[in-house]
DNA sequence: TTGTATTTAAGAATTATTCTTATTTAATTG
DNA sequence: CAATTAAATAAGAATAATTCTTAAATACAA
């Protein structure tokens, strides 16, 4: 997606739940958008303070949880540490590594198709979403000493 | 597995790995195996405080730490709130309710067989386990007008 | 341009987790 | 069984992450 298609989505998003266009929440849409990876709320923090020296913590969280709630990002499962986001809408799946908590995308189609068991559909009203995830070991971590959250048996 | 063979378990790991065997610990361990779901440090420190009044939070949040450690739980991944566990060592999978953040396990032998992408192991040194987790809303939640963590497009 | 509901900054409050230190204790050894 | 000692605990402080409260600022509809 081109970058002024981009801010169009997010100007007609934003218009189709009533929320007013700041240039706080524009600054916070920017910014995920060039997120590499899966930022957390300060990280995004930090690079819209360039932009807006005087902006809090605060808005730039409570932007985030707003553009969850309206569909533009999601926040992503994890082990430890704070909340992180991803603003990634493709269908993909994720490996985390266990050491330093990198969250790395990656893409199956055969994963896209999984189906919720049927017996479990007795416990659910409604499925949103699935995903597939990895854990291991990234190649940066592998010979460091820190010990790790274990998940599995191992 | 009978309680007896449990805490026979317990005993053996904790030896294997130096650890003494405390009561504090015995007791966390006996909340962990007693718990349904996926309790938090706070949950099991609220079931062990009933046999040792002055244990504290502390100390049943690092033994479950430990725990994680010698591969006795493993922590869950999951979408806020504070830090989960699993003592549920079959080879399972996890769906998520986004209203109230259950997480309720089912068991998939399809699941179980699934395989990172080769691609992908060019990044990570170590796969350790693999996991497919579902996102919905639970029965109980479907009448509620609580918002969610939304974590798909849909 | 004005009116107003929404949004923001600031700082306090809350929640979750980890650290520090003095005391206690499990387990080894004599 | 008693002495020894390294490990574990309780208590409280510290840190980290998130949310709340309130007054001032502002987007935008009329
Ligand atoms: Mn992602
Ligand atoms: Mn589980
Ligand atoms: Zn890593
Ligand atoms: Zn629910």
């Amino acid at each position: 997606m081109q970058e002024a298609e981009q801010l169009d989505r997010f100007f007609e998003i934003c218009r189709q739940h009533n929320l007013k266009i700041t240039p706080q929440r524009t600054s916070v849409y920017h910014a995920l958008m060039s997120a590499e990876n899966h930022p957390s709320a300060d990280d995004i923090f930090q690079i819209v303070k360039h932009q807006y020296p005087n902006i809090t913590f605060d808005t730039v969280n409570r932007t985030l949880m707003t553009f969850t709630q309206i569909g533009l990002l999601t926040i992503v499962e994890s082990y430890r540490g704070s909340r992180r986001f991803d603003p990634n809408f493709e269908d993909h799946h994720h490996m985390h590594c266990l050491k330093c908590g990198r969250i790395v995308d990656f893409t199956s189609d055969e994963f896209d198709q999984l189906k919720a068991p049927k017996k479990l559909m007795q416990k659910f009203a409604t499925v949103l979403s699935s995903r597939v995830i990895f854990n291991g070991i990234c190649l940066e971590c592998q010979n460091k000493t820190d010990k790790f959250y274990r998940n599995n048996k191992s």
